[in-house]
RNA sequence: GCCCCGUUCGUCUAGCGGCCUAGGACAGUGGGUUUUCAGCCCAUUAAUCGUCGGUUCGAAUCCGACACGGGGCACCA
């Protein structure tokens, strides 16, 4: 069998997800292994929540992340268009046959009216669904009534009777009792079509052989197992992976985490590393490896191998998987890499001399501003206030030193010993006094970089 | 309320009936290296495997019930 992927993200937000960032990586990966395709597909049918920039985002934080794609809106392929906005007339169609066959009935039920009847149900604590008035319908009137222009929605007629079973390759099989099954809206009044007629026609039509998506789809999913029953289609393979979790167990929201891929990478994160920190939730390298890339991952997944179990997104363990990133990349690729998030070119040899310095404190790209960012500027402020007096005896000690390591150090050393206060104290009022800051890389080594007549007009006060 | 999914250290996980007095990683703690902070090295805390019952010579692993957590029940995806 041909594999083909794909992802569905809904550009209603503000950029992609991480919690689709995650279920892209598994489609990719498993889609890749097998040298098949992963495809984009953009289900904008919400007009109502339509964010106009949120596709674009969506396609740079893909490319950020390193997740290419086979086929989508930008790219094109042979299934195109592959944006749901611009394939309405296939979705009428498909309604259309599925009412023909009476698998499918018009609705004229205002919004009123549905709603009222839901409340009646929530007092009589019935479940909430729909009542079927308008299944009642005489064909005639229902096309009547279509035909003169009336507000009308496509809704799916759900046996009242049997079940619905599919099988989850992560999960196993699930059964459902039809009788508990809405009769869903599948066209709206319009003429857009909902998710589920949607990802059924697109999936079908773009020859999707694996639907690989979140477990918030479970429930929903024997209604699709219906509509490819009802249209005589082959039913694809599904497997839902487990959403995201907020530390307090609830699903991924953006009130209680970052959420947007986008903000990763401001914050300084490699796209390598987000995506191996997102490769072991639920998943597990068989060796035991924590620091894997994509290929590694590749080579050994398994859509079995999936957790069932939802994990929590540890935003601490990202970050010590950043910093394992940051610590073995060669120092060429660091320079690049800071160069490009701090939008600021530095002179090359002297990055060279500063990068040994901070790369093991730091996590993020972000840091390196603040662990080096006194080589390019003088503090702004003190991280505590100065003691003059000290910074005087350093200042005096450094005027006529030997300008390498042991010089600097025995100055420095003598002049305490002179003053009697420990030796400690007048590095750390040096620190200060050159940096802003209590820590930081190395001292004398840092001082070297700067040069000494910077460092004596910093000492100046 | 109804339906569905799930339940191993604080977190991510290994485990597939005996190798488990449950292994690794992150975080935490203590120590070493050190003029700071990191990093690195060493050590260490932490899970009666949700609970109860059953199957079995033997269960974290199989079965059942209950509890708890989550998801879904829209002309949102």
């Amino acid at each position: 069998m041909f594999i083909r992927t794909r992802i569905a993200p809904s550009p209603t937000g503000q950029d992609l997800h991480i919690g689709n960032a995650y279920t892209a990586l598994v489609n990719y990966v498993f889609a890749k292994k097998y040298r098949g395709k992963f495809i984009i597909r953009i289900e904008d049918t919400d007009r109502t929540r339509f964010v106009e920039e949120s596709e674009q985002r969506i396609l740079a934080s893909l490319d950020w992340l390193g997740i290419p794609h086979d086929e989508g809106p930008d790219t094109g392929g042979p299934f195109a268009p592959y944006r749901q906005s611009e394939r309405l007339d296939q979705y009428k169609r498909v309604a259309e046959e599925l009412v023909k066959k009476g698998h499918a009935y018009y609705c004229f039920c205002t919004q009123q009216r549905l709603e009222q009847m839901r409340k009646d149900q929530e007092a009589r604590h019935e479940p909430p669904m729909y009542d079927g008035l308008c299944k009642t319908l005489d064909p005639h009137e229902s096309q009547e009534r279509v035909k003169a222009g009336l507000s009308h929605v496509v809704r799916l007629k759900v046996p009242d009777e049997g079940t619905t079973l599919f099988a989850d390759i992560v999960r196993g099989e699930i059964l459902f009792e039809n009788k508990l099954i809405d009769d869903q809206v599948i066209l709206k009044s319009d003429g857009y079509p909902t998710y589920h007629l949607g990802v059924v026609v697109d999936d079908h039509l773009m020859e999707i052989s694996h639907v690989i998506r979140g477990e918030e789809w479970i429930s929903s999913t024997p209604k699709h197992i219906l509509l490819y029953q009802f249209l005589g289609w082959d039913i694809p393979n599904y497997a839902h992976v487990p959403l995201l979790r907020n530390p307090d167990k609830s699903k991924l929201s953006k009130r209680k985490n970052p959420v947007w891929v986008s903000w990763y990478k401001e914050q300084g994160f490699l796209p390598e590393a987000v995506l191996n920190y997102l490769a072991t939730m639920a998943w597990a390298h068989p060796e035991g490896k924590d620091i894997f890339s994509v290929d590694e991952m590749m080579k050994h997944f398994d859509l079995k191998d999936i957790q069932t179990t939802a994990p929590v997104f540890d935003i601490e363990k990202l970050r010590w998987t950043n910093g394992e990133y940051i610590r073995k990349m060669d120092d060429a690729k660091l320079i690049e890499q800071i160069s490009a998030f701090t939008h600021q070119i530095r002179p090359m040899n002297q990055m060279r001399q500063i990068i040994p310095l901070v790369r093991d404190r730091m996590k993020t790209l972000a840091e390196f501003s603040s662990l080096a960012g006194f080589f390019f500027e003088r503090p702004k402020g003190y991280e505590r206030p100065l003691k003059n007096e000290l910074v005087a005896l350093a200042k005096k000690a450094f005027e006529s030193c030997d300008w390498n390591h042991e010089g600097m150090e025995k100055a420095i050393r003598e002049a305490a010993e002179k003053k009697g206060v420990p030796a400690k104290d007048l590095f750390m009022e040096l620190r200060v006094a050159v940096t802003g800051k209590t820590v930081g890389p190395p001292l004398l080594e840092s001082l070297k970089i700067l040069g000494k007549e910077e460092i004596l007009e910093r000492l100046s006060l």
